[in-house]
Formats: C-alpha cells, sequence, structure tokens
DNA sequence: AATGGCCATGTAAACGTTTACATGCCCGCT
DNA sequence: AGCGGGCATGTAAACGTTTACATGGCCATT
C-alpha cells in the first residue's frame, strides 16, 4: 500500500506538503504542488480515508437503517438517499432488517465511528433506546418513525390524512362496504393508515366493521390472503383500501384468480404509488408520497445537521400525500401514460 | 467520545488490557476482565471501528458498486447481500449510477481503504480499468461484468441459455412472429440475451426480422414505447419476448391501453423473475435468475476471497436459470400461488 | 545594514486502536 | 534456596492521516 509517506519521499517534500497539496489547504509552491502530483500519479496514491477519518473525526459515510430491503418503496428510499448522498461527496453504509429492538441497538453500535450521521427507519424505535445507544453528538433522521421526542430530525408521511383521503374518494364513488387490509401489527405507518379509513368511514356516517379489517404485513402474499378473505364474506366489500401497493398488488392478483372484475366487481386503492403502479392491470389508484423524494429530503436533512455539528434546530416534518387516481378505483377511461391520471392534493396536517 | 485510554484509566489497568478482554485474545483474569467489562458498559464504551481498522488494515465493510437502484432487480440483490454481508459482521457500503469508465474510477477509488473486498455489477467495466484503479490485494467479486480476463472472480447468470429457452418455447406455443425488446446498448446482459434470441429464432428455421428488434432501455417506460412501436407494425408480432421484466411490465401496459388480449392478442414473456411477476396481471412468464440468490452468492464469493487474503483460486461461475410459465405466453390455467407455476430447467453452458 | 514580517516548508503530536515485546510475579522443581 | 517457566499485565510502536507550531529564507522597510 502506497501512502503518504512513500509520496512525500518520492517527491522530496514532508508528508505535511503532501497533505496539504491533497488538502488544498495552506500555502504551497505551485512548482512543489506539481511535482507532488506528479509522483502520487505515478505511485498511484489514494488517501487512506481511514487514517484521514482518524485524525479529521469526520468519515464521509452517512449510515441508513432500514427495516426491511423487500420491494421498491426501499429501492426507491435507497435511490433518493444514494443520489443526494453521492452529491455531497457521502457514502452510504446501508443495512437493514433490524425489526426488534435488540437488532437494532446492535445496528446502532455496529455504526459509531463510521459514519458521520444516521439516517433510521423503523417503527420498532423509540426515543429512549435512541439516547441509550447513540452519542448525542450523532446527527440522526428518522424516517417514518414514531418518536415523541422532539429532539430529533424527523420526516414523516401525511398517513392519516393520505389514508382518510383515499378512503373518502372511495366513499364519494358510492361505496358503502369499504374493507381495509392492515399494514404491519404495531407498525405506526400502519396504525395512522387504519386511523385514517376509520374516521373517514364513520365521517361519512358508516360504522367500521371488524370483519372488513383484515391483517396484513406489507408484502403481496399478505395483500393476497387478505382479499382471499374477503372474498369469504358475505355480504362482500365492494371496495379494498390496501394499506401498501404490494399488498394492493397481490390483491389484485387474488381478484383476478377468481375472476372478478376490478373497478366493477370490487374497486381497489393502495399506498405509496411505487413506480409500477401506473404499470398495472387496472392501473393502481394509490396515496403518492414521494417515496424516492422521502430518500432525497432525509439526506439533506441530514447533511444540514452534519455541517452544522448537530447544533442546529430539529425540524419534524410532515410530507403532504396525493391522491393519485387511475383505473382501480372506479376513476374510469384512465389510459395510462396518455393522460394524466386524476390527481388531488392533499394539504398536511 | 468515550475511548480505550478513558476505559483502561477508570478500571486501573492498561489499554493493552482492555484490548484484550474486547478481542477475546491473549490470557486476561477472571475479575480483571469482569471489571473491565463493567467499567465500559457504564461508560457505553464502543470501540472506534477506524482506529481499530487503521490498526488491523481490515474494516469488516464490503462495498457494492451497482449500475442503478431502479426497480425490483437491484433491490433484490442489495437484499441478498445485506443479508449475507450481516451474517457475517460487515457492513455493506453501496453506490450506485455509474454508468461510465470516469464515474467507475471515482468510485473504485474512493472505496480504497473503506472496504475489504468490492462486488462489482456494471456493464461497462473492464479488466483494463480494473487493474488500473485496483490494488492487487483487494479482493472483488465481478456480477454480471463482461470482463474477459479470468484474473477475478465472477458471477454471471446464463443469459444466452435462458433467452434462447424462452424464445424457443415462444415458437413451441406456435408463433412464427416472435419481437424482442432490446435491453440497453452495449449492455452485455442485454446483448446476449439478443443472441439467445437470434439463434433460437433461427434454430426453428426463421430469419430474425430487424423490425421486431425494437430498442429498449430496462425500464418499463422503455418497455411500454416499445410495445407501442410494435403495434404500429403490419403484420404485428404474436409474441414478445422483453429482455428484463421491467420492460416486459410496460409492454403489457401498452397492449392493456390498447385493449389487446393477452397472451391471446399478443403473449409476452420477460426476463428476471422479479418477485411481483407472479402478482401481474396476467402472470408474467419469465426467466427466473434467482436474484436474491445472485447477491448472496455473491458475497460469499467475496467473503471467502477476504478470508483467504486474496491469495484464492479464481472462480467464473455461470448460474443457470430456469423458465417460470405462467399465463402470459399462454401456457393456460395457471392459477396464482394455487398451483406451482410450469417449470422448466435450464442447464449452464 | 539591521530588523520585521511573510511565505513555503518541515516537525511532531494527535487521532484510537492492535500487538510484539518486556516485565514481574508466583509456583514448582531440583 | 535458587532457578526456570508460565501467566497476567504493562509498554510502546505502528497504522495513515491532519494540523498546530516551529523554522528558515527572502524581501521590504527604516
Amino acid at each position: 500500500m502506497i501512502t503518504i509517506k512513500d509520496v512525500a519521499r518520492e517527491a522530496g517534500v514532508s508528508i505535511a506538503t503532501v497533505s496539504r497539496v491533497f488538502n488544498n489547504v495552506g500555502p504551497v509552491e505551485e512548482d512543489t504542488e506539481r511535482q507532488v502530483r506528479l509522483v502520487a500519479r505515478r505511485l498511484k496514491y489514494v488517501p487512506n480515508a481511514l487514517g484521514r477519518g482518524l485524525s479529521t473525526k469526520r468519515t464521509d459515510a452517512i449510515g441508513l437503517l432500514l427495516p426491511d430491503l423487500f420491494g421498491e418503496f426501499f429501492s426507491e428510499v435507497l435511490r433518493g438517499s444514494d443520489q443526494t448522498a453521492q452529491k455531497a461527496h457521502h457514502h452510504l453504509v446501508v443495512s437493514s432488517s433490524h425489526n426488534n429492538r435488540e437488532e437494532i441497538r446492535a445496528a446502532l453500535t455496529m455504526m459509531r465511528g463510521r459514519v458521520d450521521g444516521l439516517v433510521i427507519m423503523s417503527p420498532h424505535i423509540d426515543a429512549e433506546t435512541l439516547n441509550e445507544n447513540l452519542p448525542q453528538s450523532l446527527p440522526v433522521v428518522l424516517l417514518n418513525c414514531h418518536v415523541e421526542s422532539n429532539g430529533f430530525d424527523s420526516l414523516n408521511i401525511d398517513n392519516y390524512g393520505g389514508a382518510f383521503a383515499m378512503t373518502q374518494h372511495l366513499l364519494w364513488h358510492g361505496h358503502t362496504r369499504i374493507a381495509i387490509i392492515k399494514g404491519t401489527e404495531r407498525n405506526i405507518d400502519a396504525s395512522e393508515r387504519l386511523r385514517g379509513w376509520t374516521d373517514a368511514i364513520t365521517e361519512g356516517g358508516g360504522t367500521p366493521d371488524p370483519r372488513f379489517q383484515v391483517d396484513g404485513n406489507f408484502t403481496e402474499a399478505s395483500g393476497f390472503d387478505a382479499a382471499k378473505q374477503l372474498l369469504a364474506l358475505s355480504p362482500r366489500p365492494t371496495a379494498v383500501f390496501a394499506c401498501n401497493d404490494s399488498m394492493a398488488i397481490g390483491a389484485l392478483s387474488a381478484f383476478r384468480d377468481e375472476e372478478i372484475q376490478i373497478p366493477e366487481g370490487v374497486a381497489v386503492a393502495g399506498f405509496d404509488d411505487v413506480p409500477i403502479a401506473s404499470y398495472l392491470t387496472p392501473a393502481l389508484t394509490s396515496v403518492q408520497v414521494g417515496i424516492h423524494n422521502l430518500g432525497i429530503r432525509a439526506i439533506e436533512t441530514l447533511l444540514h445537521a452534519v455541517r452544522n455539528k448537530n447544533t442546529h434546530c430539529r425540524q419534524q416534518i410532515v410530507l403532504p400525500t396525493t391522491l393519485v387516481l387511475r383505473e382501480s378505483c372506479g376513476c374510469t377511461s384512465y389510459h395510462a401514460h396518455v393522460r394524466d391520471p386524476l390527481i388531488q392534493h392533499i394539504p398536511s396536517l
């Protein structure tokens, strides 16, 4: 391995001078600089990130803790994050599958020292665990976490508003028996969406029927199973609101399996508006949250905190959602990519 | 920040002893160990990864270079990788969007020193660029790269065999006008799949019609556009082989848009067998490559190289593919998740 | 000509670990 | 009693940087 010492020796200067050249800091004679760069290129010298990090206490890396990596949702978050991090010349250290407090604790610990900041997306995290396992000085941005403390920057989707508006839209279509495929139990996104559905039903003069609330876990398979369960009911629901698009896709598959027309036999709506939603058959009506943008915003917020050494003013942001009305809810004569889908903005809380 | 020195001082021992305790190495009195651990817990000491890395020349991190992060393909690779890396107590440093040689060069450089090894997935990489920009000692696994050198471990999908078999299957269905939606230009996966299609057509006694070869770039949007182009032809193709599932999904959407029945009006097949393929309407026939498994294998291979300090015997592996026959090709009476899809194994080259 | 100041560069400490080697103690053997 | 050996622990160098401070040369000012 070629180190700064090799370059210094070969170029006939001290290591300090080489360092100055590579960091564009301090005064250095033009000739000297040229010579150093020449030697460095010849030796293929690359400054060692660990040595640098140890000295500067910066790693130029950002940690991203995700609960999972399944499906388009996380892949989109990641895409936005990577794009933004890269623009700021930062690396992304990704870690997923942290589904209980102990795993999260371990992950937080492992990240210590390797990253300048942390974006945490975890339905199971709480302020105590965070404070216990992270130094106060480490910038943190919480993504879709339910942490009551305002000591952290946080980014949340307007789950309640989106679910409320979507259910209201289904009511507007004339549906009276609207089922919901719930998300993972004890997940904050899931429960907020359920609350939106419940309130919309109630406000519409109906009563939320327990039999119309079936369990799911955000996967296609669970959506498939849930839809099958709903079909066994009598009377059947005339509309189904799935708490995310994956489950909606699973449900669509189940309905097709039973040769039920959509939206005639049953209307379907999802949540997230993943990129493929518009390409499905029928095109899926969904609540758009701008997932890609979520990743971008998270990293931007974190970088701001890093630059200010975590002494900045914390912000809790709730991102507004948008209804994207396509075929599956019964908003007819929509042609993919030929006309724009009907869109209805939902004001943030 | 709490360092090993703080723990040593507080526990009344030397830093060497603390280090020994935390690395389970060398002899240390039971009482001493207990005392050290107690103090460490009280002070919430976590060994600094940079210091450790500098000393041991290991980072316990693995770099993953991806061309992109769009869609389920990469998300599945990542999922498999993360899972395997985590099991081996390694971190994953992800970097994407490297679409030309210069960007790759920069990414390789940035990774230097931060990772113990590199998984590189890039259609644009060549042996020269790799050798130029990486120290010989750094383990590398090439994923779906077209590098003729056998100086690297590599994992490749049997693109040719899969495409050949799928085209043959479409021929078996009686189709004579089989179009192909090509992948990104100059992409090795894309060209190998095209070659498979071409050879199968030729071997079936037909002639590959240039008008039936339309451009695509592996995105849903390009598949949509390509399908629209195919519909403008006369006579139209009776079957379409899309070089990946995303484009197949785009094509399905375009056909639905024109109210063409699938598979009656036109049969469709994809490549990759992404998780949602089985949930689509109609369920998508595809070439299964076990994407998740690809990520697992890549990391396993890399870890093996790391453990052997890169002195191991290099392997070039071509992973066999499997035909998964569902509705979209005309293999009828398939019901999602009720029966297993028809499956046909394709021997590796 | 002596002085002061600036500029280019060098020196060395610091960052937080690991680890080869040194130290000193205790025990058992002769 | 003297000695060797093993065991627990300490000491210090090394890893590759950055950076505060020191140094020395040169130029302009008095």
